[in-house]
DNA sequence: CTGCGTATCTATACCGAGTATGTATTCGCG
DNA sequence: CGCGAATACATACTCGGTATAGATACGCAG
């Protein structure tokens, strides 16, 4: 719901049309994050329907034009208010292929790990450059949501280069742990030779 | 398309039906990722579809099997050699009410910070609380993905944690910025009255 | 042993986000 | 003039995700 609520708060500034959203939208977030104009079609459709927003008659040019309702001002006012919840993760490609690969059999993990590294700080310089270009400004222009938006996506690259890091020094240890099954480690090292959870979930 | 490749990789490893798979996924991520089963049947649907996996015969309880075929077994190799990414953003729900609530009339951004800072560290508690619980079990056991997953999640709250921070400071630079425009702080200060980089991506 | 709840198993309808495409008009510019 | 780009709206489609329905099997309390 965050497109539908990010309009509808742009809508709250006053009446416009779906371009014009989609244009504003992508202002704001610098064109890090382009709208398709069908979505903002139908996201629009569908929060009139749910009477968050109206139409007024079409313009001079016969655009069709909208405008937020009073239960439309209550809902951004709320979204504002209300901080996101992460109850449920947010289902991350890499960490569900990263997941997988570790119990599945056959699977080069370390080189997956590896390979990703590169593209994550590939990502990652990409955008620290993109950070130095455009550089700081302190004030309180238009352009410090765009800012925002970009530190927010390099510290969350950071985060997965970190985690990457993570995976590897843990795969590191757990190898070296299996290598030297000595004991000193008392019933933790897996019994050799066989796949631990060779049965799993669903036992038929 | 995670879902698919995930569903796919386990496929890769024997034949299962529907209900399986769920568990088996669900297993791998700690039941941090509960898979709707209405999904695990469409996604099949669809992987049916495109000839990357196909029914078997129905088993002696008329559960409906599946097995990977030849171009399924390529797209998982395919899947899991190239790295994840990240040419789009990926649209973050509370990245995007924050950049539009910086450039809104009337939002109180401090208190939406706060507020979503004291979720965020919520949440934060929460995932420390269940990594100490179920402790590392740093041999090659079933645990290891979940770990994993356990662990970008707290890599990630802890990157929200932190961009919250560097948002706080930001504004509150920019309001100090904005309530002594003297000088004294060379060549930082943006010339009055005009913003830089006024361009930029989709150039209005 | 009867029946109630829970787990297993499949299936379909629906919604929202996202993409692709089609169509028409306006506007700058060589 | 005309061509391409920008403006503007609309629809069809895919995919991920949720809700719900319905069927059978199993444990176990009464």
């Amino acid at each position: 719901m965050a497109i539908r609520h990010g309009l509808l708060a742009l809508l709250d500034e006053g009446p416009a049309y779906g371009y014009q959203l989609k244009a504003s939208f992508e202002e704001r977030t610098g064109g890090t994050w382009p709208l398709n104009i069908g979505q903002v079609y139908t996201t629009l459709a569908r929060a009139e329907r749910d009477g968050l927003v109206a139409q007024l008659e079409a313009d001079d040019e016969g655009r069709v034009v909208y405008e937020i309702t009073d239960s439309g001002r209550r809902e951004v006012a709320r979204w504002f208010a209300e901080p996101v919840r992460r109850e449920v993760a947010p289902r991350d490609e890499l960490t569900i292929k990263l997941a997988v690969a570790v119990t599945a059999p056959g699977v080069d993990v370390r080189a997956l790990v590896q390979t990703q590294r590169a593209e994550t700080m590939r990502t990652l310089q990409a955008l620290t450059r993109l950070k130095i270009d455009a550089d700081p400004p302190l004030d309180g222009s238009s352009d410090t949501a765009w800012h925002l938006v970009l530190e927010r996506l390099i510290f969350d690259a950071e985060a997965e280069a970190r985690w990457l890091d993570h995976v590897e020094s843990r795969l590191l240890r757990a190898k070296a742990a299996a290598e030297t099954p000595d004991q000193n480690d008392p019933g933790r090292g897996p019994a050799p030779g066989r796949t631990p959870r060779a049965e799993q979930g669903t036992a038929r």
